[in-house]
DNA sequence: AGTCTATTTTTTGCATGCAAACCATAAAAA
DNA sequence: TTTTTATGGTTTGCATGCAAAAAATAGACT
C-alpha cells in the first residue's frame, strides 16, 4: 500500500516479466472501459483466453480481480459478465464519488504546492483553448488530466487508489459530448473556480466546488441515460425486463 | 452492482453451490482481519489450499480477489504477503474511511427513518450498558453495529460497499482496548452527540462529529503501532528494515 | 403454432502437471 | 571470516484435462 508499482525494491529494470494476470486484467479494464465490451454483456472465458492469447486461468484470476473491483458481477456457474448500472446505481455511484473527490479538494488545497498548482493553471488554459478550437478529444483530456493533478495533490495514494477504482465503474457510461453550449460554459467557469480555490489554499470552498461539480456531471449522465435508454425502448417494441447488473 | 449477494434472482434457496472462490475468499479475508494470518506474512498457496480443503486453483482466484480489494499485496514471482501498513498508510487510510463515514452519517441524518433510528438509539444504551459491566466483547460488537447502522441508514450499497472494503485493511490492525478511561468516556459522549445529530436530522453536524470521532479513532491506533512497534525494536536488536506493503 | 421434455453441445468450475523462477544450504574462493 | 558460486528443493505461474452445470437444439405431445 506504500505507493504503487513504481521504484520498488523488487525487480529493479529491463527484466521485468510481468505476470501475465496483470496484463490481462489491464486489457480487460480497457475493453471494458472503453465499451468494446458492452455492460452486461457476458464474458466468455474461451474467447477473452484467445483474444488475450493467454489460457483460461490466468484469464479467470484477472476477471476475479476485476469481480473485487465491481467492474464484473460473478454469476454463480455463469460465469460474469460486465457491469451495467442502473440509474439508482448511477445515482449511489457519483454520490460516493462526489465525496471522495471532495475529499481529494479539501486536501489538495491544503497541500499543494506552487509548482503542482502552476501546473493545473496551466492545464486550465490548455483546456480553455481546446474548448475555442472545439477540439473534444484535446479537452476531454485535460479536464482529466486536472482532476487528475487535484487528486495527486491531495498526497494520498489511497485516496487516489480508491477513488480511480470507483471512477472505473462510471467511465463505462462514456457520457461525453452532447451537453449544450450552456452547461460547457458552466463547466469551463467552475474549472476557474477550482483554480482560484486552489490559489487560495480554500479547502472547504473547493470541497464544496468540486462536489457540486460531481453532482452536475452526474445529472448528465443521468440525462443521457434516460436519451439512450427511451432510444432503444423505441428501437425495440415488446416490454422485455432489460438486462440487469448483478453485483458480487 | 445493484445490491449485495441476498435475494438476487437466481438460485433460489436450499440447493445453493456457492462457488468455491467465494467460500476461499471469505475465509482468508477472515484470516487476515482476525491476524491468523499475521500482516507481511506470506500466503503459501500449498498450504493455505490445504487449510482451506481446496486445490490451488480456487485459492489463488481468491488470493487475486483480495489483492484487488488491497486486502493482500502480489509479488511478481514471488506470491502474495498479508498487507502489513505503514504509518503513514493508516494515516492515509483513516483520512479516506473518515470522509467515507463523514458521507455516511451526512446522508443517513437526511435519510434515516424512525424505526432505525430508534434502534440505533437502543443499541447506544446497550453499548453504555456494556461499557458499566465492563463488558468489552458487547461493547466492541455494539460500537460495530451502530458504525453499520449509520452506513446503512444512508441507504447507498455503493458507500457501504466502498466503506468495508477499505476498513478491512484497517481490521487487521486490531487496535481495541488498551485506551484509557478518558478516552473511553469520550466515546461514550460522542456516540450519545451522534444520536442527537440523527434525531435532529443535523447532517452537517453528524458529518463532522463522526469524521473527528475517526480522526480520534486513528490517533488511537497510530499510538497503539508506535507502542508495538518499539516493543518488537527492544526484543529485535539490529536495525531491520521492516516489511513493508506494496499495493496494486 | 405452442409448450414441454429429452439429448447434444457448450461453458464453467476445479484439479492436476510441468517448466521457470526463487530460496536455502553448502562448498569454494577471496 | 566474509563473499561468491553451485546445487537441490520449494514455490510460483501457467496450461491442460475432466466432470458437472448450463444453454442450445431437436423431438414429442397437447
Amino acid at each position: 500500500m506504500t505507493d504503487d508499482s513504481a521504484h520498488d525494491p523488487f525487480q529493479e529494470s529491463g527484466t521485468s516479466p510481468e505476470p501475465l494476470v496483470q496484463k490481462v486484467a489491464h486489457q480487460l479494464r480497457s475493453m471494458l472501459v472503453e465499451g468494446v465490451i458492452a455492460p452486461g454483456a457476458k464474458l466468455n472465458e474461451r474467447e477473452l483466453a484467445a483474444v488475450c492469447a493467454v489460457s483460461r486461468t490466468p484469464l479467470r484470476e484477472a476477471v476475479r480481480m476485476l469481480a473485487a473491483e465491481g467492474l464484473v458481477a460473478l454469476l454463480p456457474n455463469r460465469g460474469a459478465v460486465a457491469l451495467a448500472l442502473s440509474q439508482a446505481d448511477v445515482i449511489h455511484t457519483f454520490e460516493v464519488i462526489a465525496g471522495l473527490e471532495g475529499l481529494s479538494g479539501e486536501l489538495a488545497a491544503q497541500r499543494i504546492g506552487d509548482d503542482a498548482l502552476n501546473e493545473i493553471k496551466a492545464m486550465n488554459l490548455e483546456m480553455h483553448a481546446a474548448f475555442l478550437r472545439k477540439d473534444l478529444s484535446a479537452y476531454y483530456r485535460l479536464n482529466a488530466s486536472i482532476h487528475s493533478a487535484i487528486n495527486a495533490a491531495a498526497q494520498n495514494p489511497v485516496l487516489s487508489a480508491t477513488y480511480e477504482q470507483v471512477n472505473a465503474r462510471l467511465q463505462a457510461l462514456r457520457f461525453r459530448s452532447n451537453q449544450d453550449g450552456g452547461k460547457w460554459q458552466k463547466a469551463l467557469a467552475e474549472h476557474d473556480a477550482f483554480v482560484r480555490a486552489l490559489e487560495n489554499r480554500d479547502a472547504a470552498g473547493l470541497r464544496t466546488l468540486l462536489t457540486q461539480h460531481l453532482y452536475a456531471k452526474r445529472d448528465v449522465a443521468l440525462e443521457q441515460m434516460r436519451a439512450s435508454a427511451a432510444e432503444i425502448g423505441l428501437r425495440t417494441k415488446p416490454a422485455r425486463k432489460a438486462n440487469e447488473a448483478h453485483a458480487a
